[in-house]
DNA sequence: TTCATAGTTAAATATAGAATGAACTATTGA
DNA sequence: TCAATAGTTCATTCTATATTTAACTATGAA
């Protein structure tokens, strides 16, 4: 157990290696020549790299054509390259949000169904700014003005409520070092959106792409410049 | 950043330095003689080796007299070193509980309040055993002769019911790949058995002792051979 | 005060495995 | 059909850094 332990640290603690994991933490699949220009080496170094993550079950591939498309195999990998990436000290967050230079959205250990990156995380300061939620040590909850605010924006929280999971929670994504809105609120304000075609899934990916449309909402309702 | 994230990879990446991790996720503090027998090299080795760890802030140390203590410096270090831990296939479980193989208690996210480790998983299985706690999907509910059981055994379920946090939720802990309980129940059956002084908090680790009449009671309550 | 144990430092050596170079296959598009 | 692009394989080179050898300091016990 111990060597399986040793085997996997060291495949991703190559600098090469982990570099690939930082690139693939966004949540997209790159292809292999992708990889070797974010990484900046050679196409046959990273064949050689590939092929050992591959082997190690780290990554998956799929291949489309001449593509060959990696990603992260399992949440669980996804996991430890983003604990590690955790483990890098938080910057100064500056006073005004510069979402601009923002990368896209980022994987997320439950942003299979909640608004991670940095859309989730803009939301999540509009909402707070314009106390709809309100934090309370270490919590979210909603504030009487924004049980009328949801209701007005289509989103039923009384169902939510009644429900076994989670209602709401903070879930600090990595990449931005703030909290993003979990639970089946989370759930519920990222369906709303893909309804009201503001937002939508990309086929290979994790990651949104944003409509016209929701360019123009999201910088009504809450501010966000996309 | 990046290279910040790929720093931090390489480090934990080293073979010698991935076993010294390996060994600390246990939870306890090591001696760097201890750690140099532990990882099977020489102290010359060991003690360079954590002397990068320190100086990456993975480890802090204790002095104290002749022997320095290590220890993971924060718990995001634990949770890469665990997230990586996770990264290991499954093993067959056996049918017969065997917990006296076990390692002691080891490194857990939510540990600090909760029982983890070869008890807090034997206990899990006890409770669903006996009906008190029911799996329904991958949520732990309480039966209601479970109510009747937690109140016998001196907890409260109604107080933990009205808090904020979650109630209860089963925790994956990566040395047993089994279930144990978090949540307010966990804390509240842990704080318990303190109170009772089945169990006893260690003074410079996370690993808790079992008392004489603590091991009689987990045999009588449990059956667990502890 | 002396010996043993715990741990460190520094220079010398060894080696795993990453990068490179060259030659290859597979797919697409013109 | 040919050229271009995507990706791989393998033999060779290279280099970063882990380990060893040796000499050292600090603490505690006898």
């Amino acid at each position: 157990m111990e060597d399986q332990f040793i085997k996997a640290a060291g495949l991703i603690g190559d600098a090469t290696r982990a570099a690939i994991m930082w690139t693939l933490l966004d949540g997209r699949a790159f292809t292999a020549t992708e990889l070797s220009i974010a990484v900046n080496t050679s196409p046959q170094n990273i064949s050689m790299h590939l092929g050992k993550l591959l082997e190690a079950n780290l990554l998956s591939v799929e291949k489309q054509g001449r593509h060959k498309y990696y990603r992260f195999s399992s949440k669980e990998v996804a996991y430890v390259v983003e604990a590690m990436a955790n483990l890098i000290p938080k910057p100064e967050i500056s006073s005004k949000k510069k979402i601009e230079n923002y990368p896209p959205v980022k994987y997320c250990r439950t942003c299979y169904d909640h608004l991670a990156g940095k859309i989730g995380v803009a939301l999540a300061d509009s909402l707070l700014e314009q106390k709809i939620i309100i934090e309370k040590n270490n919590t979210f909850e909603i504030s009487p003005e924004g049980e009328k605010w949801f209701s007005d924006f289509g989103v039923n929280i009384g169902d939510a409520k009644k429900q076994k999971r989670i209602f709401l929670k903070p879930c600090l994504d990595w990449s931005e070092r703030r909290y993003h809105i979990a639970g089946s609120v989370g759930t519920l304000l990222l369906n709303k959106m893909l309804e009201q075609d503001w937002i939508r899934r990309t086929k290979d990916s994790r990651a949104i792409i944003i409509t016209g449309k929701g360019e123009k909402e999201m910088l009504k309702n809450f501010k966000i410049v996309v």
